[in-house]
Parts: structure tokens; sequence; C-alpha cells
DNA sequence: CGCATTTCCTGGAGGC
DNA sequence: TGCCTCCAGGAAATGC
């Protein structure tokens, strides 16, 4: 489940690994992953120098240069790794980017909820095919969140509507909402000003500290070197169903909200209405 | 249109 | 051990 925290920590590792470097060929050993650029991807990347890797939202995007921008988006289950390129691939390895130290930048994703978006000619076409994006909420205003918050509508699925903010998933929509001692279910709009401040804070707090820990990891995310990230060891009611509120000991409870499992201390959390 | 719900996919967990 | 069902979730598709 990498959300925007993950993403930014395979970034910034992939770009002190392959920056510079120049990929010599490209394979993709599942088609129906790769979108956009309808030309075999190893000829549009082939002796193309990578000049950064970067973050948008859940989306990690190598730019090369001449441009070529290659958006991965990993879904749920995507691993982007750097391993020797004589090292066997793991099952589910859909493409593979060779450069020239023989090292590549796999792409691995069992459920295929993830894929790969190339765009000839460079950042202005990120994001064309990929949906519209909302806010950074890194770089969020306090205005301009309460602009978005002025919605008839559960302050949690706003949250996880990545047109309206980009970047967060149900794990860190939990965490800033207890953070911020708001309930879930909530109508955004009925939050007082004082909510919405909490909650911005909480969002940034939150994704600074995980960004920190190199991400969460509970089943699939991986760093590029294999490695987990350590943030699950500081969630406070994300997966912790039945267990004591680490606030005030009461049991955190599981409900669905927009489809996803959503973890709420009843007590810390209390429900607001419009007065 | 706006919002809620269903669907896609695989591996791991748990029941029996 | 094996077979079955269920669950995880980002975001597109579908429903209302």
């Amino acid at each position: 489940m990498p959300e925007l925290p993950e993403a930014e920590t395979i970034a910034r590792a992939l770009d002190r690994l392959v920056c510079a470097s120049v990929i010599s060929t490209a394979r993709v050993m599942r088609r129906d992953v790769v979108h956009g650029d309808p030309r075999p991807l190893g000829r549009v990347v082939s002796g193309r120098r990578i000049a950064r890797v970067y973050r948008r939202a859940k989306r990690v995007i190598v730019a090369l240069d001449p441009p070529v921008e290659i958006v991965f988006h990993l879904g749920m289950s995507g691993r982007l790794t750097v391993e020797p390129a004589a090292a066997p691939a793991a099952k589910h390895t859909h493409v593979r980017l060779l450069d020239d130290g023989r090292r590549e930048i796999r792409f691995c994703d069992p459920r295929r909820f993830g894929g790969v978006w190339v765009h000839a000619g460079g950042a202005r076409h990120v994001g064309r095919r990929l949906g519209p994006l909302g806010a950074e909420p890194l770089e969020l205003t306090k205005k301009g969140f309460a602009k978005i918050l002025n919605r008839n509508r559960q302050i949690k699925a706003l949250l996880l509507d990545q047109t309206a903010i980009a970047g967060l998933g149900n794990i860190y929509c939990d965490e800033s909402l207890f953070r911020a001692r708001v309930h879930p279910l909530t109508l955004a709009k009925d939050l007082r000003p004082v909510q919405t401040a909490a909650l911005l804070r909480s969002i940034k707090t939150v994704l600074r500290a995980a960004i920190k820990h190199r991400g969460s990891t509970i089943n699939d995310y991986r760093q590029v070197h294999g490695a987990a990230g350590t943030f699950q060891h500081s969630h406070r009611v994300y997966g912790r169903e039945s267990a004591p509120c680490v606030r005030c000991g009461l049991k955190i409870i599981k409900l669905t909200t927009a489809g996803r499992s959503t973890f709420v201390c009843p007590a810390c959390q209390p429900r607001v209405t419009a007065t």
C-alpha cells in the first residue's frame, strides 16, 4: 500500500542510486502494465540519461534526458528495486530497465493495481491519462485546505480522493484523523476551523514522520534495496482493532467507509454534526 | 453532476 | 496437507 511517504522514500533512493546513469535497454514482460507512448519501451528510453527521479502524489517519476518521463504507480503491491542485471528477477516482475552499470531498475507488482505510464516530451505531459491530481498535502496552506473541505462528504472519503488531495491512502488518513481527533465519518463541511487546522497539521506531521521512517511496511512495500520501512511501529490506530487506544485506553474499533477498513477511537474521535 | 459502491488482482491467513 | 473462503486497497467503472 505505497502512499506518499513510501513513494517519496523510493524516489529519493532511486535518485541517489541511478541519477546520471544511461538506460541501455528496457524489457517488458507484461505489456498490459505499460501505458502511454505506444512505441516499444526500449525504443523510447534507450540511450537516454536519467536526469532525476522524483515524486508526485503516490507516483514515482523517472525523468530522462532527452525528455521522456516514466511514471510508476505502485498500486498496492508494486515494488521498484535496483538489482544487478544478473540477479534472478522476482515473480511478477513486469518491467526491467537496464542501465550502463549493468544494474536493473525493476518494477514488480503481483496484484497489478499499479502500472507504468510513458510520456515522451517531458514533465508537462505527466498526469495526462492518469486522471487529474489534487494538491500536494505537504504544500497545502490552511486556506487551500479549508476550500477543499467545503463539501458535503465524509472527511475520510474526501482525504482518500486523489483529485482533492493527492498522496494520502488508507493508513495515513486514519493516522492523521486520529491525531487530529476527528471522526472519519464527519462531514467535511461540518468541521470547525480549529479541527480543520488540526487536521492539516496532523497530516503534515504524520507524512513527515513516515518519510523519516522510510514508510510503513504492512505486507508488500519495500525500499529499493529490499528492506522494510519502520513507520508501522508508530501507527496509533491503523490495524489496531480491539487494542487499547494509546491516548485513552478504550478499544479501537474498525468500521468500513469508502469501501475501506477504517480504524477509530470512539472516545478520542467524537463525531461532530452541524450546529 | 455528486457521491457511494463495486470491481479488478494475487498471496497470505484462517477454518475445517 | 489440502482445499476453501475471505481479506488487503488505489482508482476506474458503475449505480443511484
